[in-house]
DNA sequence: ATTATATTTAACCTGTCAGTTAATTAATCG
DNA sequence: CGATTAATTAACTGACAGGTTAAATATAAT
C-alpha cells in the first residue's frame, strides 16, 4: 500500500530522518556513525527503523561490509518529490505577475485606486 | 509538537491531499466542490479533516462566505519544503559533473577507458 | 572456542492518523 | 418559523508509526 510519492514525503516528514539524510549528504556512513548523534534521544533499534523507512522510500541504499552496513544517500529518490513540489513554485514566486499588475495599476492611474488585492471573485461555486 | 517542515511533508504524504492541492491550483473552491471527487471513497467529515491538515500545514487558507468555506492554495506554505529538498538536487542532477568527468576521460584518451561511472570513493567513513 | 562488536528482529506499548456515523452549528430559502 | 444546505465537531474504531527492551544473527578478534 502507498504510492511512491506518499512514501517519499512521509519519509521526509521526520526531523531525525532528515538529519540523517543531511549527514549522508556529506558522505557514506555506517549505522552506528549515523546513530551517534541520536543515541541520547533514542535506542539503536529505533535508528535501524528510521533507516529502513529511508531505504524503503528509496532515499538511501545500504551495502554490507563485514558486520557494518554502509549507508549512502540516493539522490534519485527525491527526484519525483522535487518535481511534484516544483509545479507549485509559480504559486510562491509571483514576482513577475505582481510587478506586471502593479505597473498596470500605476499607468491607468486614479480611477479605481484600491483594487490591487481584489481578484475577480465570481463563485456560484460552479453548480 | 512537530516542526513546520515535518508538518508540511506529512501533509503532502497523502494522495487525497495532494489531489486537493492540485485541484486548488486551478482556482479557489469550497469544501463540497473539493469533496465531490472523493465522496465515493470517503465521507464529508473525512474531507474536512484532510482540509484541516492542509490548513494547519499552511498549505491552504479558508475564508467563510455565508455557509460556504472557500479554500485557496497558499503557495508560500510549500516554500520551505521546496527549499529543503532543493539542497539535494545536486545529488540527482549530476549532469555537469558527469559531463566534466566525461570530457576529461576523452581528452586524456585511451588509458583508463571505462571509469565514467566511477566517482572518487575514498570512504573510511570519516572514522 | 569464546568473546566482543555491529546490526537486526521480535514482541510489545502508546499515540496519532484516517476513517466512520451521529449530532451540532450556521446560514439560506420558502 | 421550519426545512434545507454546507460544513464542522464529537465520539469511536482500526491501523500504523515510532519508540522500548530483550533476544538473535553475523562477523571479527583473541
Amino acid at each position: 500500500m502507498q504510492d511512491h510519492l506518499s512514501l517519499t514525503f512521509s519519509a521526509l516528514a521526520d526531523p531525525t530522518r532528515r538529519a540523517m539524510l543531511a549527514r549522508l549528504a556529506t558522505g557514506e556512513a555506517n549505522v552506528s556513525d549515523l546513530a551517534k548523534p541520536f543515541l541520547d534521544e533514542m535506542s539503536l533499534p529505533a535508528v535501524t527503523k528510521h533507516l529502513q523507512v529511508l531505504e524503503r522510500a528509496g532515499l538511501i541504499t545500504k551495502t554490507r561490509n563485514a558486520q557494518w552496513r554502509s549507508c549512502k544517500l540516493n539522490g534519485e529518490g527525491m527526484k519525483d518529490a522535487a518535481a511534484w513540489i516544483e509545479h507549485y513554485r509559480v504559486f510562491w514566486e509571483e514576482r513577475f505577475d505582481r510587478l506586471e499588475e502593479y505597473l498596470k495599476t500605476v499607468s491607468v492611474n486614479a480611477n479605481t485606486t484600491n483594487n490591487v488585492t481584489n481578484k475577480g471573485s465570481d463563485h456560484d461555486s460552479d453548480k
